[in-house]
DNA sequence: AACACGATGAAGGATTGA
DNA sequence: TCAATCCTTCATCGTGTT
């Protein structure tokens, strides 16, 4: 196992004996202070690496330390796609010797299914594992997480426990598998486990702190099998170096400059390997996606990869000014749909860039009526009268979590009252822009404000006073409001569902927040049978709950405050009752993608971000549970 | 609840150079 | 003339402290 480069040895801390795995208490210490000892690791490797980010980063996919450290050394930084070929040829030559299995199970514990590594070893040779990495990356990877119907039979959970635990009885050939299975297999057992098949005691101990105390193995494989994809995916697609997508129809080939980027953006520049594509995802303009109803451009065919034909149908939305290479990992883990980019201020008064990766329909689409104003002039029409020429916005920008506050408004009336007819060009730029940033419309002489939250609601789809009451300061409001989806470009997108379910949907609507997709739905007129909605903001689940008993819905809402607690037991149970899902919706959080936050935004690996991969974890268990 | 707190990257016009 | 590069403008489901 060592020499295929997985990590260190932790054979001295996991014993078997007859009644199953006994842990030392060695290997207690260890774990108790898991973070510090792994700490003390990084630090020394990053004495002989100069770059303990990108060691890591190759650390993480399974290699051992020392070999990255050499690749890294031999290619040096700059070069990751070439480092990894180096490390791939040292893995090759280190287990030429014995037979392929330890090839394939180095794959496997990668997170891909045996079978499919069988099949790209028997495609490309056994030599050839660069190949091999690219064949499983670019062609099946995504099957195997989250496997198509062809594959259904082989390519399941029981699948990865399966040959997880092969490598398991490598160790000790004397241990029972039954023994492994039993559900009182407690945390400390598992993590050992985890890290004694090959994963590294960070993924394992994340991975139990995503999926819960009560995941099964197969759950926290399956776990950090996505994580490792996603740091996969960064390797070898950097961020240069992403294939387009094809409803990006506006593409046009454009280099940064380098004026003001730094010496790692320089580097990065300088990168640039021969037939390099210098490809980049961007972003549609106009951003209108398949089409919007008030424009006679609209596609109403597309072609599904054939892992994302359903069911159930999902939906997920994010910000589409999400960090570069985002939007790419995520489409290539939600089954490589193609993310549809739609700016809400073509159904709205207001913007609200936003991409959407779903599998539903998209002919014969239709808007909700009566459509909403459309300007601010419209949406607002008090303003006009206080609305000055110069200031030319006819829509709002993004409607977001924080309002201006009364030093801002302030500040405009102050620049504005000593003048009394129209201001000198340098006010008028200083006030637009505080207008433009925060939102800000005309509600008397010189006087500006913020939008009030049954405004926010009305320009966002929600019934007034929807998210009053129940417990919601206006804080919470504005919150929960510049967290929600649009609810009218949402409904444009779902409508499809109304001649498909007209008894009736069943819906898991994960981060549900104040319930935009619940809303949508019911203003389409879309009966709600059954809701499973999964939103950890208690506020919010009040809304939602007060929302269902306002509308008289006659179906069932389900709370869930959170979404590590929906494991397999728990979908099980509630798809037994409701017979399946129909629709898997939801938003994960953007806390660290959008470009407001300028503390915290870390991509998908972000704390609050990488939930998206507990909608993908949920969406595929949903999946596999309905095939079956 | 108020307040202070930039960075990232898209887009497009202007300039440069072959 | 065209394409690459330079440069400016703009938007952005936010966080931490008081």
């Amino acid at each position: 196992m060592d020499q295929n480069g997985w990590g260190g040895d932790t054979s001295d801390e996991l014993e078997m004996s007859d009644d199953g795995i006994s842990i030392s208490s060695n290997s207690r210490v260890l774990l108790a202070n898991g973070e510090a000892a792994l700490g003390t690791t990084e630090v020394s490797s990053s004495a002989d690496s100069p770059n303990s980010s990108l060691t890591d980063r190759f650390v993480g996919m399974g290699f051992s330390e020392k070999l990255v450290a050499q690749a890294i050394k031999e290619n040096g930084e700059k070069n990751s796609n070439l480092i990894l070929e180096t490390l791939l040829q040292y893995s090759a030559s280190t287990s030429a010797s014995s037979s392929n299995s330890k090839l394939i199970g180095r794959f496997v514990g990668m997170g891909f299914s045996e079978e499919m590594v069988l099949k790209a070893v028997q495609e490309n040779g056994e030599g050839n594992t660069d190949t091999i990495l690219e064949t499983l990356l670019t062609y099946s990877a995504l099957e195997e997480l989250c496997p198509a119907q062809q594959h259904a039979d082989s390519c399941t959970y029981s699948d990865h426990e399966r040959t997880s635990f092969d490598d398991f009885m490598d160790i000790d050939s004397s241990s029972e598998t039954e023994e492994i299975k039993n559900p009182d297999f407690d945390e400390l057992s598992k993590l050992l486990y985890l890290t004694k098949i090959g994963y590294l005691e960070a993924d394992a101990s994340l991975a139990m702190e995503r999926c819960g105390p009560d995941s099964s193995i197969a759950e926290l494989t399956d776990f950090i099998c996505a994580a490792q994809m996603a740091k996969a995916d960064e390797a070898l697609y950097p961020i240069e170096d992403v294939r387009p997508f094809c409803n990006d129809f506006d593409y046009k080939k454009r280099r940064n400059s380098g004026y003001n980027v730094g010496k790692k953006k320089q580097m990065k520049l300088e990168k640039k390997l021969p037939n390099d594509v210098d490809e980049a995802l961007h972003l549609p303009n106009p951003m209108i996606g398949f089409g919007i109803p008030t424009d006679p451009y609209q596609i109403t065919r597309r072609t599904l990869p054939e892992a994302a034909v359903g069911p159930p149908y999902f939906y997920y939305e994010n910000v589409a000014l999400a960090p570069k290479g985002v939007w790419r990992t995520m489409s290539r883990f939600l089954y490589e749909v193609e993310p549809e980019f739609v700016d809400s201020k073509y159904f709205c008064a207001a913007a609200r860039k936003r991409g959407y990766i779903h599998n539903l329909p998209i002919a014969n689409r239709a808007p909700l009526l009566p459509f909403p104003p459309r300007t601010i002039q419209e949406a607002f029409p008090s303003t006009k009268k206080w609305w000055p020429s110069w200031d030319t916005r006819t829509k709002l920008n993004c409607l977001q979590t924080c309002t201006a506050t009364g030093s801002v408004t302030d500040s405009i009336r102050r620049a504005l009252e000593p003048h009394d007819d129209e201001p000198p060009l340098s006010v008028q730029k200083y006030v637009f822009e505080k207008c433009r940033r925060w939102n800000l419309v005309w509600i008397g002489r010189n006087k500006v404000a913020p939008l009030e939250p049954n405004e926010v609601e009305m320009l966002l789809g929600f019934p007034r006073d929807h998210t009053r009451g129940g417990g919601a300061n206006r804080k919470d409001r504005y919150k929960s409001l510049g967290n929600s989806f649009q609810v009218d470009t949402v409904a444009y997108h779902l409508s499809v569902l109304k001649d498909m379910f007209p008894s009736g949907i069943n819906v898991l609507s994960l981060f549900s927040g104040i319930g935009g997709a619940e809303v949508a739905l019911h203003r389409l007129g879309v009966p709600l049978k059954n809701v499973v909605s999964v939103e950890i903001s208690e506020v919010n689940r009040n809304i939602v709950r007060s929302w269902w008993e306002e509308t008289n819905q006659r179906g069932t809402l389900i709370d869930i405050p959170n979404v590590q607690e929906l494991d397999g037991d728990r979908l099980e149970r509630l798809m037994s009752r409701f017979g399946g899902f129909d629709l898997v919706i939801g938003g994960s959080p953007c806390n660290n993608l959008a470009g407001s936050n300028r503390l915290h935004r870390d991509g998908l690996e972000g704390k609050e971000s990488s939930l998206f991969f507990d909608y993908y974890r949920i969406l595929n268990l949903v999946r596999e549970m309905q095939r079956n």
